[in-house]
DNA sequence: ATTTTGTTCTACCTTTTATAGAACAATTTT
DNA sequence: AAAATTGTTCTATAAAAGGTAGAACAAAAT
């Protein structure tokens, strides 16, 4: 696990957590099957609190990522599946990229340019 | 100003303030030059308190959005400059599309998905 | 038998979000 | 000139969110 969390950030020590978990899943770092450090040993490495880690990877298991089985620990789940991405899992994606669109649209940004973005990123993450 | 405000969303009332005025300066119901209704005002149609608007209304000054100009008001910029978009402003989108990206990955997103999404986003926004 | 596991509970603290009312000086309207 | 409206600033209060802390529990692993 190779956490970096910033204690003066704006966004939430959990969700940084979550976030970083959530891109070892896309990069391949942590693929389906591999268990996650228990909540007490990944608190005791971030210097964090336990209950800020179990907060983390119950967001987790909330989006479908992970799955905890209590007294045993957290698994991560299959989650790109065969019959392609499931319609409640497209909704939340636009959910999250409506005000991340239109705030680039009021800066002028173009389809190529977001195009141009995504590409980047997805180069950087995978 | 067509705002709708939903008092027990988990997105606070004025990030929905800033998001819908975003919107509206998207899809051109709000043009540049114009001005935005005064803080008490809004806040009467809208059953919420003037220092709650005055939030939303300065985040979007932060944004470079809006100018607020002391006793007076608040006027939308230009903001689709001619020389194309920021360097200060494409920082910024990548920062908030990358964990969406990442998220998208983990659930299988294709580029292919990503640019229909944003497309349709575009469309629906524009 | 011991350690480790996630869970649950209480407790405390800071920050954020939201409301409320008052006062101010500047501007606009009448 | 008078009245109303403007954004700003100040104090105050309250609820929710975020984070830490410690203890106890039963189940699982060592």
């Amino acid at each position: 696990m190779f956490l970096q969390i910033e204690p003066y950030s704006d966004i939430p020590i959990y969700t940084q957590i979550s976030q970083q978990i959530i891109e070892g899943i896309a990069n391949k770092d942590i693929i389906p099957g591999d268990s996650l450090p228990s909540v007490r040993s990944l608190a005791a490495d971030l210097g964090v609190n336990m209950h800020t880690v179990n907060k983390s990877y119950h967001e987790l298991e909330k989006k479908g990522l992970i799955t905890i089985i209590p007294k045993i620990g957290a698994v991560v789940n299959v989650t790109r599946e065969e019959g392609g991405v499931k319609g409640e899992q497209l909704d939340h994606m636009e959910k999250m990229l409506r005000p991340v669109v239109a705030e680039g649209i009021v800066y002028g940004l173009g389809l190529s340019e977001f195009e141009l973005l995504i590409k980047r990123l997805m180069k950087t993450l995978q």
